[in-house]
DNA sequence: TCTTGAACCTCTAGCCACTAGAGGATGTAG
DNA sequence: CTACATCCTCTAGTGGCTAGAGGTTCAAGA
């Protein structure tokens, strides 16, 4: 009937502490004990779970997380909120992936070096100079 | 001739607590110290220190940056180290960008979920069922 | 019933690259 | 000589876990 953390584990392929993780900054509620202090799951928190490791896997930070189960649990109320914390996790996304590409393209022109002296080498030189390539964050 | 930390940081747009953490953890060597203990910098100081924003602005993490200091210093030597460590970066970058665009076009597919109830919101289905996106990472 | 040992428990600290804040000292311009 | 911007050190916090120490519990087999 009710799983040890180790089972919990094993079917939502979370790891054990990062279960206790979760629950200590209350993503999932605290489970049953046995009298040794064993925690003890109900099926229930296998679907909760695995909602979590679908989100994380997705990118959406804990707080985006937290959110989405408050509303996830109200089944009548529009789910125009879920949309727009998707839409928001969606768009820095795209903003990472656009950061990343002009990354590696300037990366790109800089391997382009062929193994000269340090002295003449063109990597070395685009980190040492200027900030041409002001325009990067990370 | 020598700059105060204040100084330095508006040089080269270094925050002043980070050009202390940098020489925490060594990347910066320890300054000369007026008799009131505050660090007096050389000129020196902001080209290195320059090399290590740019680097980091390109994404390099700091070991890197160590490494391609320590080579940096030796101008006959050849710069196949630093082709490498470049190279090494730029192949981690684009397999982000890949992991992030295979995320964006699973959100993309889940936004147009057109606000209707929870119940019914492919959002939260999809966060709820299955693992379709096993193969995603982050 | 007892023993073994895998799995569990709590607690603390570490990862990365900073950032923030407390509480006090220094240095320089007027 | 005073005001006050800037400097100093030290500790703790960020996010999302992960690792390890040192001890306890539980279930299966003898």
């Amino acid at each position: 009937m009710s799983l040890t953390i180790g089972e919990l584990s094993r079917q939502t392929q979370v790891k054990v502490p990062t279960i206790r993780y979760y629950e200590q900054i209350g993503l999932l509620a605290e489970p049953t004990r046995t009298e040794g202090q064993q925690r003890r799951y109900r099926p229930e928190d296998v679907r909760r779970l695995n909602f979590i490791r679908h989100a994380r896997e997705l990118g959406f930070e804990v707080e985006a997380i937290r959110q989405l189960l408050g509303l996830a649990g109200d089944p009548d109320r529009s789910c125009g909120e879920v949309h727009d914390i998707t839409k928001a996790h969606l768009e820095e996304v795209k903003d990472k992936i656009a950061r990343l590409t002009a990354l590696r393209d300037e990366l790109e022109t800089m391997v382009t070096c062929d193994h000269r002296r340090i002295s003449e080498c063109r990597i070395i030189e685009v980190l040492a100079d200027h900030g041409q390539c002001q325009h990067l964050e990370h």
